[in-house]
DNA sequence: AAGACCATCAACCGCATTTAA
DNA sequence: CTTAAATGCGGTTGATGGTCT
């Protein structure tokens, strides 16, 4: 032990980050770019682990970032990419590039999974009836938005061809890194 | 009105993969 | 080539707010 631990060591804080952190991690990335997640915790003066900051970065602070309000397009993307691709929940947030697999992987989960199986306990569905029932649903929810959108893209060949470029055009602001 | 229950979402954890030394 | 560190990914958890009884 050749150094002192107590010094060595700050406490790494958990949980919800505060307006304060989340200022402190923008202000350091907008001037140096992401060039070690490792480090930049120590360099921006937050007691956070790398890991901690790359998620609230990618999930939360990075521009151009969409959340909240998955329309009905999205949703059938979605599901269909999901019906191709699985549980690869990057791979999904690939083609919807405002989005986070972080969000994708919630909203399966918390929306459409629930659905599916609730869909499933009740009725006995017909073979083929998943696509109908997920079309005739309207979700019970009091911020429904655009009910009665009738423009879900029909295929995935509608789906924007941005296989894996989802931000570059969001970072025009900062350094190239 | 209040407590129980449920849904949602941000964030953590562990593991896998990639990169650098 | 090997190993360790860094990064990325998917599963899971915990806090919070809303709804139900």
């Amino acid at each position: 032990m050749a150094k002192n631990p107590a010094k060595d060591k700050k406490i790494l804080r958990k949980g919800g980050w505060s307006a304060e952190e989340d200022e402190k991690l923008i202000a350091y990335i907008s001037r140096y770019g992401i060039w070690n997640w490792n480090e930049i915790p120590k360099h921006a003066g937050l007691s956070r682990t790398g890991k901690s900051c790359r998620l609230r970065w990618l999930n939360y602070l990075r521009p151009g970032i969409k959340r909240g309000n998955i329309t009905r397009e999205e949703e059938e993307i979605i599901v269909k990419l999901h019906s191709i691709l699985g549980n690869r929940w990057a791979a999904i947030a690939a083609k919807l590039p405002q989005r986070t697999d972080n969000e994708i992987k919630n909203y399966w989960k918390t929306r459409i999974q629930r659905r599916n199986r609730d869909f499933c306990s009740k009725i006995e569905p017909p073979a083929e009836s998943e696509d109908k029932y997920y079309a005739a649903e309207v979700k019970p929810q009091k911020n429904n938005v655009s009910e009665t959108d009738s423009s879900f893209p029909n295929s995935l060949s509608q789906l924007p061809e941005t296989e894996e470029s989802p931000d570059s055009t969001t970072y025009d602001h900062l350094p190239s890194f």
